[in-house]
DNA sequence: CTGAAAGCGCTTACAG
DNA sequence: CTGAAAGCGCTTACAG
């Protein structure tokens, strides 16, 4: 506990193995549980530990190692509270399995993933798991894995065979989406937030909504397809085009809840309502979409559900490294949660709660 | 690069020391750029590492120097999108200081909390930005202090006199806010969101609401301080205690942004509409506030900037442990940001930017 | 401006 | 079931 300086210096496993009167090996075999030590020794070396104030150095385990115990979590954009409800679904799971996790956000932007994907190396992390940002070339995955560091892919598929990737059926659930509001009785449906900045996803989710269109035999028109970026501005500015278009859809699909929300904001900005004026339909289903105004309809895939089998899959993989079998893709089945963003008539799902008259309530 | 089962592992300074003919020494004072080495010498290091591919071994440098160059975030609930903003701010900062910066999420919880404190130690970490978790015991800063690890507290403030502090002025920010309606004429303004969890925070909010109002002369109800946890849910809750009151609020301050989204979605499933039957003004002022329906009046008490000068703060601490100067607490100055949630009459303020008649919108 | 040497606190065969 | 010894890859005085 004093080094050569005399400075005090923390307590190390060779002052609880002076303490406890073992070796120093032994104290190390007590600290991680090991069965090959007697309950008595590891009792005296536990109590020895905690009179010192003993804390494990992990860097000095971990250059012995040649791993650490921490899994790096990378996300992209945690502005979405998609990828927040992710990370508690990890936290469910990881931090029972002796890894501490520790998060870094990109923000979408490709230098700061670089840089951040490096550190991580760097920390001799234990396992990734990947949001990856917009643009992400295909290479990252493979680059990663050459390390020797595991890696799961979660949300946005790369193109890269190798990888294990969890994420959402994107065509099913645009399919659910859109088949939803045919059975509403619209016919003229579009999808807004085509974009190339995430085209895999945009490309099936758009894939989806023509898969339900064909199912009905209903025509698409190519205008009905919106660009729009995945974002509350784009949800704006695609209701903008939406409603320019000459023969005007009376539903619409959107890319992302982000977006619908873009639409129900922009919608009543122009004194009109979702549900009432346009049936409006998001994707995701993260918590604020139950509060919207009117409540948004929307095709919930889980995301913390994602996040555990993220966990459970990269945790896999560290534990068995020899055991590498094919890649495995995980597509979460979406689910569609009905609101009043897609009802034709407003309220029409809560009338049972509303109150029977409005002048019971006290102004 | 070869160990003795003859197994490759990854080549170290002793190896780009022989490929450089100089010695680790040296490589290792020309990886961290040491004005003693001469260019020539230090340009043939760098090319051998990257020959090589070599890659930084942290917890090698971490053992020896006893200090990594991790910097720990810890987050209470990223679900509030203001503390996403504050990491926003936060990583403008760090990164350019050569710390890498790890976040943890503890979601509120305790255990989690001291779980994830426990680690970072262990880690070894250079500095600590805590957004501590609702309950957290006041003499967590100086245990984390006691470990010798550099410590800012952001946004909830504990009692704890040798910590460094930054948050919102509290105060000032509910003062403007309840000014603001006063202005609009209103008298009888309730505040909704008091709650035990985070007193502190609570009590100088509604402090600043009383300062408010006894500037004016105006009178409080106690029955306008309305209880309701600092949420969605708490909104829609204390929108129903306020609506049960004999005498009726015209306005409201609340707690913060999420409390007054969760008004406006109960108002909003009432038939009633913020800023025409109720005034509302948030607090917080995240990005979602802006495309709310209608959007929100609230108080920004720019997080993104929070973010920086704690990390500003913090870096100073840990460049300077020994110039350990007063506790430094700094506030924000806050902001009211005018939108249609408080105005007397719907899109008051926007009526240049509406259409002129309804119908031209082509529906 | 550069090199030789010591040591940070662990873990892991290996021996007994 | 426990101990003695080697070594992981760095950094840091110190010497020259």
């Amino acid at each position: 506990m004093r080094n050569l300086n005399g400075r005090k210096s923390a307590p190390t496993i060779n002052d609880i193995a002076d303490e406890a009167q073992v070796s120093k090996s032994t104290v190390s075999l007590v600290l991680k549980n090991s069965p090959k030590i007697k309950l008595k020794t590891a009792e005296r070396v536990l109590l020895a530990a905690k009179k010192l104030g003993y804390v494990y150095n992990r860097s000095a385990a971990s250059l012995r190692q040649n791993s650490s115990n921490i899994i790096g979590l990378v996300f992209s954009d945690l502005q979405n509270p998609f990828f927040v409800e992710l990370l508690i679904g990890a936290e469910r799971i990881l931090p029972k399995s002796g890894f501490t996790t520790f998060m870094a956000h990109t923000n979408e932007n490709l230098a700061t993933q670089n840089h951040v994907l490096n550190s991580m190396r760097e920390h001799n992390v234990a396992g990734i798991i990947l949001c990856a940002a917009l643009n992400t070339p295909n290479t990252v995955p493979s680059t990663i894995r050459s390390w020797g560091i595991p890696l799961v892919v979660a949300m946005r598929p790369l193109e890269d065979a190798e990888s294990d990737f969890v994420g959402p059926n994107n065509i099913e659930g645009m399919t659910m989406a859109t088949h939803h509001l045919i059975e509403r009785g619209h016919t003229r449906i579009a999808f807004i937030g085509r974009h190339a900045s995430s085209y895999i996803v945009s490309n099936q989710r758009i894939q989806g909504y023509r898969n339900a269109m064909a199912a009905a035999h209903l025509p698409v028109n190519e205008d009905w397809i919106i660009d729009a970026g995945p974002s509350y501005d784009g949800g704006r500015q695609g209701l903008a085009k939406l409603n320019a278009l000459t023969t005007r859809p009376t539903a619409t699909v959107c890319y992302n809840d982000a977006v619908a929300l873009g639409v129900l904001s922009e919608l009543d900005f122009l004194g009109l309502r979702a549900g009432r004026d346009l049936a409006v339909v998001g994707f995701d289903g993260v918590a604020g979409t139950a509060h919207s105004s009117p409540p948004l309809t929307t095709i919930s895939i889980g995301p913390s559900h994602l996040g555990e089998v993220a966990s459970q899959l990269l945790l896999e993989r560290i534990r068995t490294p020899e055991a590498r079998t094919e890649p495995i893709t995980y597509l979460s089945t979406p689910r569609l949660i009905i609101r009043q963003s897609s009802s034709s008539t407003f309220f029409s799902e809560n009338d049972a709660l509303l109150p029977t008259k409005m002048n019971d309530i006290p102004l």
